[in-house]
DNA sequence: CCTACCGATCGGTAGG
DNA sequence: CCTACCGATCGGTAGG
C-alpha cells in the first residue's frame, strides 16, 4: 500500500532504458543528450533524473542487464544437457535469436562501456567474460583430445566475431535469417575446427 | 622556393591525423574534444584548424585514409596473381599484419563513422563495400562450384567478423602472434568452407 | 514533477 | 597579399 504505482515505476525506468539504448547506439554514448532522451521519451528531463541517477548510471543498466540476459540464455542452454556438439549448436542458435531483438542493447556494449566508471566497467567486463567461457568450455568439449589450451579462449573470440560481427551488417528485416545465419556459422566453425585443424602440437589424434 | 615547408606542413598533417585517430578511438568523437586533441599534439587550438577544416574533417581523414590502405592491400595481393587459395590466405595474412599496426584507426572506423556527414560517409561506405567485394570474390574463386549467390557476401562478412572482432580483444604485445591468428582464422574457414558446407542446393558437387 | 537556471566546457574564430 | 601561428574569447549547449 505504501508505494501503489511500483508496477507504473518498474515499467517507466524499462521503457527509459530501452530508448536510452536506442539512442545511444545511434548517436554514441558522448554524442547523446540527456535532453533528447527526455523528448524521446516523453518526459522532462528531471524526470529522467529521478529514474536513473546520471547519465552514467543508464548506459550500466543497459549494459550490466543486457549481459545478465546472455547470461541466462547460457544457463538454459546448459541445464538442457545436450551433447557436446548439440550444446554448441544450440548456445550459437539461441544467441542470434536474442540479437536479432537486441541490436541497440549490443551496439551500446561494444562501443559505449569504455565510459562507465572503473567500478561499474569491471562488473560489465566480469559477466562478458563468464558468457566467453561459457562458450570456450562448449567448443572444448566438442574436440576433448587436441584443442591446445592457448587456443580455448581465441577459438571463442573467433566464434564471437562470427556472430557478433553481425550487428554491423544483418538486418532483422533483411533478406538472410538470423536463424540461416546461426546455421551457416555453425557449419563453418564445426567443420573449421575439426580433426588436426588450427593444431599442430602432439596433442592431435 | 615559393612553400619551403611543404614536407613540413604534410608531416605536421599526418601527426595530427594519427594522434586524433588515438584520441577518437579512446573516448569516441563526440567525447573527444579538440582541445585534448591539441594537447596531445603539442599545438595551439587554432593551428590544428589550420590543417583541418573542423573536427568532422579530421574524422573523415582517418576513415577515408585508413580505406585507401585497405583497398591498397586488396590491389597488391591481387596483383601477385597467386592461385585461389593461397590469395584468400594471402589477403587474410596481409590484412591481419595491417591490423596489428592499425588498431586505433580501425576502431575510429567501426564505431565513429556514423558522425560523418552524409556525402562523406558514403564515400567511406562504398570504399568498405570494395574491399568486401574483393574478399567476396576471393572466396568464391576458391569455391567455383557450389557458393550460393545469396551467401556471397555473407561469407565474407563471417571472414571479417573473425578478423575484425580481434579489435575487441587480441593485443599487438599479448601473447598470441597476429601471424598466428592469421593462419588460425584461415585455417578455420577454409575447412569451413569445404565441400558441400553451408550449401543445400543442386549445385553442390 | 515543472520552469528556471548553474558552472564548465564544447567546437570554432575573432583581432593582430 | 600570402603563410603560419598566437592569446583570448565568441555563441551555444552539455550534464546536472
Amino acid at each position: 500500500m505504501a508505494r501503489p504505482r511500483a508496477d507504473t515505476f518498474e515499467l517507466q525506468r524499462d521503457a527509459m532504458l530501452q530508448a536510452a539504448a536506442q539512442l545511444f547506439a545511434e548517436r554514441g554514448f558522448a554524442g547523446a543528450s540527456m535532453a533528447q532522451l527526455a523528448e524521446t521519451c516523453g518526459v522532462s528531463k528531471p524526470l529522467l533524473y529521478h529514474y536513473y541517477r546520471d547519465k552514467e548510471h543508464l548506459l550500466f543498466g543497459i549494459a550490466d542487464g543486457y549481459m545478465d540476459r546472455l547470461i541466462a540464455i547460457t544457463a538454459e542452454v546448459r541445464a538442457l544437457g545436450l551433447d557436446p556438439e548439440t550444446h554448441l549448436r544450440a548456445l550459437i542458435g539461441r544467441f542470434m535469436q536474442e540479437y536479432q531483438h537486441s541490436q541497440a542493447h549490443h551496439m551500446v556494449l561494444v562501443q559505449d562501456v569504455k565510459f562507465l566508471a572503473s567500478a561499474e566497467r569491471i562488473r560489465v567486463v566480469e559477466k562478458q567474460r563468464q558468457v566467453v567461457e561459457a562458450f570456450a568450455q562448449a567448443i572444448a568439449r566438442t574436440r576433448p583430445r587436441w584443442t591446445r589450451k592457448t587456443l580455448r579462449v581465441p577459438l571463442a573470440m573467433i566464434l564471437f566475431g562470427m556472430i557478433n560481427w553481425t550487428f554491423t551488417w544483418l538486418r532483422p528485416d533483411g533478406p538472410l535469417a538470423y536463424d540461416d545465419m546461426a546455421d551457416v556459422v555453425t557449419e563453418i566453425f564445426l567443420r573449421g575446427i575439426s580433426r588436426r585443424s588450427t593444431d599442430g602440437d602432439g596433442e592431435a589424434e
